[in-house]
DNA sequence: AACTGGATTGGCAGCGCTGCCAAATCCTGG
DNA sequence: CCAGGATTTGGCAGCGCTGCCAATCCAGTT
């Protein structure tokens, strides 16, 4: 139980066959149930991996197996964050469609990083995955490289807004913004602010943002104010965001927020501070977090297929085919605060 | 790109070699930085490195590395769920933890499932990873024997409320549902109920009802009626089990909740009902959802060191010495809806 | 009884890298 | 200019497993 002990020699495949009274090879066949063998044969080599409690070692299996059919089995994965629910719930679809498959993830977390996408980048593909599966299609000229050279698989998530290097499974976070700009527009209200986080960090945000400004300018109303909070999205920050904007600006109508739990704390302010919705403000969120969906007033905002988007990156990844740009779409969610 | 392909031979450690004009072992060494090699011999391999756009293979590595002091660097990690947002917060602590070692993690989820923590627990090993991190301290026997005979330092998370394997890392969760009740009694409450989700399967949230309900009964209020629902925790399902638990139970003064967000669930509710909190009814919670910071009235809960629960599993792992429990408690907030 | 084709099986090279050890090289003082 | 020790280097045997291929076995044929 103790590293610091020689690590005891575990069991072997070659102990297997010892026990079993067989060759390696057959034991290797039987276990990945791969070429033919008795019967007989088999259940000997199960009791023999039973009795010895045989664990078989993938290292060396990978080792052996590749550049053949058995390849290996483990795939990269780089988010930026945990912080944002957004993430797990990728994470919760990938695993889903990986364990369809049999394989094995091995996580990395960027923190928004480009430097450290590609340091990651580079660890993961030392472990000769599968493939490779990486978020947002902006990448360090060493990581595309890198991408490149590896000839694996890659997945590039979340964001459809510009040119992949092989498979690209998201939607497009620009439409997203028109889109939330266009259903505030239909509503009547004019008077639009904005409450963000860290867009410098976070593109995805970005490119919502600059889509809902576009669409805003040309409809002749442009982004009257915007309060930008550096870190990471959050209730608290979203609360203090819109308490600052509309101190600072006191004539707007609506406010559209980079993220669900900004906008419910912009919701909390305005509870707090005694402002009815939407009649005296509108909100509009992003991101359909399941507990908007319960708020009092559900929130108005865009839920993304989140889930659906790991699930297929997972698919994808397995299959063959061409490189592919893979737009699964967003949902408006009209809510009762916008 | 494709994988259908016959994968392109990469770049090995022997060209490299051939490339700088030196031995294999050479090369390895001036990689690793291990052992002594000249100035000029680390420019000519960096350079060959460089040019060549070598990726080491770790699965080689730790092949030929195994039972000796290089060791693997993949550590496994199995929890039970990435909807809880627990679960994102210990992935985030630990992979702050590991980063600082360079060690990369392997996750799985298990779904609440003991058969299939066992069988992803098989797997894991079956990469020889460094360490083992697992959730709780229930397992099956056959997943017992395997980490038993693995050999590896194993860490169990969360909670501390029975006997490890090797390395403990939480706090009590019966202590919590302790701690919560006298919270209540304290503040004079009575006539108290609960709202939880799933116990079968998330046997930690058991535990907490367990303490709860026991030091309720101890002091003579045993808890007066309790709604549970199955499925995971969420807003949604806090809002709605509120709304049966009080249509049934109608003189209730305070509800205890399974979880932040079943009890900003019930907090909507009340909102909605028009409840005065905690005057008509008073909320506790359970987890330091920050989120609940930025209610109008904070939720009063309990907040665990989820991130620090990571960290210092990752830390642990990479260390020697003796099984041990760090129990790292937790802290109960005040807030003002109790 | 010899023969045939398919089902089973075992031997062994080699996946890419590291550890060990011997060989080569470099210094420094005498 | 050389011995003796320190430094640097290369060769090579594995790590545990899989793929390939030849060997063996077996039931059915002729």
């Amino acid at each position: 139980m103790n590293v610091h002990q020689p690590r005891q020699r575990l069991v072997t495949l070659s102990d297997v066959a010892r026990a079993a009274g067989v060759g390696e090879s057959t034991v290797s066949r039987v276990l990945r149930k791969h070429g033919s063998f008795s019967k007989g044969t088999q259940d000997r080599v199960a009791e023999a991996v039973a009795r010895l409690g045989y664990v078989p070692n993938r290292l060396a299996g990978s080792l052996a197996g590749s550049a053949n059919s058995t390849g290996p089995q483990l795939v990269g994965i780089v988010i930026p964050s945990l912080t944002n629910i957004v993430f797990p719930d990728l994470l919760r679809g990938i695993a889903g469609g990986l364990d369809a498959v049999g394989f094995q993830s091995v996580i990395a977390v960027s923190d928004y990083d480009p430097e450290r996408e590609e340091a990651l980048i580079g660890a993961l593909l030392s472990w000769r995955p599968a493939g490779l599966i990486v978020t947002g299609l902006e990448h360090t000229p060493g990581a595309v490289a890198r991408l490149r050279a590896s000839g694996v698989r890659i997945v590039e998530m979340v964001d459809t807004d510009g040119p992949g290097l092989d498979i690209v499974v998201g939607f497009s976070n620009r439409a997203v913004g028109r889109a939330s700009a266009e259903h505030l527009l239909g509503r009547g209200y004019r008077r639009i602010g904005f409450v963000g986080h860290d867009l410098d960090r976070d593109l995805r945000a970005g490119k919502r943002l600059a889509g809902f400004a576009a669409a805003l300018a040309a409809a002749g109303h442009p982004l009257r104010d915007r309060e930008i909070l550096a870190g990471p999205s959050s209730a608290a920050a979203g609360r203090e965001a819109l308490g600052r904007l509309l101190a600072r600006t006191t004539d707007l109508d609506a406010v559209y927020f980079s993220n669900d739990d900004m906008a419910l704390g912009g919701y909390f302010h305005c509870l707090a501070a005694g402002l009815s919705i939407p009649g005296r403000l509108a909100l509009f969120g992003y991101n359909g977090l399941d507990i908007t969906a319960a708020m009092p007033q559900p929130l108005s905002t865009i839920r993304t297929p989140r889930l659906r988007i790991g699930e297929v990156a997972a698919e994808r990844l397995g299959a063959g085919g061409p490189a592919e740009i893979v737009d699964l779409g967003f949902e408006l969610i009209e809510g009762a605060t916008a």
